[in-house]
RNA sequence: GUGAGCAUAGCUCAGUUGGUUAGAGCAUCUGGUUGUGGCCCAGAAGGUCGUGGGUUCGAUCCCCAUUGCUCACCCCA
């Protein structure tokens, strides 16, 4: 048997209904803030991705998938959005078309990952681009719409985490200066944390190790090396996030994994799922246009991840879809009547409604059972006595009654199929 | 890339301290008087017990390998 590539999912009818919800109310909340779809292409050039989210990072080094087309060209499928969105901003010189773009989007990424709970090899994010301004104010709207879609969606137990990266330069002095402090202790911390002292230091802050924490808890903090202007943008982040009512909380340690953020990084954590808790993350990444060709833009952005918010809404049980309805089934009583009984249900789907009926004439009891597995609203009897008489009968479902009507007055019985 | 656990019907799972015809619930199908659902009842269909090897008189069960899945680490959505 064949089966679906590892870290790759069906989305089967059942499941279609909760995806196509939670992309509605995404689109509602995004266009609220007046941000405007924007689709690109699922693979691009690999130099794009390379650049824009950093060699060295983990998603470039070890987790593209990235091959050589038929024409000798390195192509990789987008392990995130952001990229390919500033590339089409160039491309198209949006920037110079208005000062600022608020974009969003949706749709499927690819990263060659060991899957997970809550983590696959193809898998849907949507998420918001905002290009063209430096307004902190724009930092607290990336969190403010990913909160407020989370909490139309039902969810509770969540934590809004914040923290200031700065710009390149305090980041990298403080860098230097906590090497210094680490150093000393680096034959005491777990292997872990120090293969993280050459790779990514401020990783060494999340260490679960006892040792490692304890060894961490005098360090020196980035906070204390920014500059006055990066900690007045983060203050006003702040600000606004309290006078909107955003519960959040300062985390010092929340470091990305993408090269290109500077300022604002947030993450939204949600306590319903695994260990790979993060519904969305996100920040300002005011260098990136520049690095991928384009002018001096500022921009700010955030991605969250589809599969772990239905998991998240599945296991808070957060919304409750009803099930589904058709307006009406169609039994045909004796055979030699399927001609009339498939035009009526073209007929009835012409004007509008759900119908359906059976196609491999079985017993009138089965094909009542059918409609009822399929919770059609009213079943329509065709043959027998009735139809002889020139009339066909109409069953409401939920009330069983039933009442004859003339088999070529279909005005008639689609009013009182409506009317309900 | 590393580690652990799991693999029996479409689904969720029993089970055999190795013995002949492998079970349940749900789902599916048929029927419960000639043409009417949901509940109930009766019956049917459905399994090379993941795959390959080994031990044994005999393996679904024990051993080895392999594949797949799951969870966790790393990292991330």
């Amino acid at each position: 048997m064949i089966k679906a590539v590892t870290g790759t999912r069906d989305i089967l009818p059942n499941d279609i209904p909760k995806w196509n919800f939670l992309l509605s109310i995404v689109e509602s909340v995004f266009s609220q803030f007046n941000y405007k779809e924007i689709r690109t292409p699922i693979f691009e050039e690999t130099s794009l991705f390379a650049r824009g989210i950093g060699e060295a990072t983990d998603i470039v080094s070890k987790e593209m998938y990235t091959f050589i087309d038929r024409s000798g060209d390195s192509i990789t499928l987008r392990p995130e959005m952001t990229a390919g969105v500033v590339r089409a901003l160039i491309e198209h010189s949006l920037d110079k078309k208005q000062n600022l773009n608020k974009l969003f989007y949706a749709g499927p990424m690819f990263r060659q990952e060991r899957p997970q709970a809550g983590r696959f090899r193809q898998f849907h994010q949507f998420g918001a681009e905002a290009l063209g301004s430096n307004d902190p104010l724009l930092d607290a709207e990336m969190i403010i719409m990913a909160y407020d879609i989370f909490i139309r969606l039902g969810l509770k137990n969540l934590i809004v985490k914040i923290n200031s990266l700065g710009v390149p330069e305090s980041r990298e002095n403080y860098k230097k200066v906590l090497r210094q402090y680490v150093e000393p202790h680096l034959n005491k911390l777990s292997s872990e944390s120090r293969k993280r002292f050459d790779t990514n230091i401020m990783r060494i802050f999340d260490s679960k190790e006892e040792i490692d924490q304890r060894i961490m808890e005098n360090a020196p903090l980035l906070i204390e090396f920014l500059d006055d202007e990066s900690l007045q943008h983060f203050e006003k982040v702040k600000q606004t996030l309290l006078s909107t009512k955003i519960p959040f909380e300062v985390d010092t340690k929340l470091v990305r994994g993408l090269d290109y953020y500077t300022h604002t990084t947030f993450e939204i954590v949600s306590g319903s799922v695994g260990s790979q808790s993060a519904l969305c993350g996100g920040g300002r990444y005011n260098l990136l246009v520049k690095e991928l060709g384009g002018s001096e833009t500022p921009g700010v952005g955030f991605a969250a991840g589809m599969e772990r918010i239905l998991l998240a809404c599945e296991n808070e049980k957060s919304f409750l879809l009803n099930n589904e309805k058709i307006d009406l089934f169609i039994v045909t009583i004796e055979k030699g009547l399927e001609k009339f009984t498939y035009q009526t249900a073209i007929d009835f789907r012409r004007k509008g409604l759900i119908v359906d009926l059976d196609y491999s004439s079985r017993s009138v009891k089965a094909q009542m059972r059918e409609a009822n597995r399929l919770n059609a609203k009213y079943v329509l009897f065709i043959g027998g006595e009735e139809f002889s008489k020139g009339e066909i009968v109409l069953k409401n479902m939920s009330k069983s009654e039933q009442k004859n009507y003339s088999k070529n007055d279909l005005d008639q019985i689609f009013a009182s199929i409506k009317e309900k």
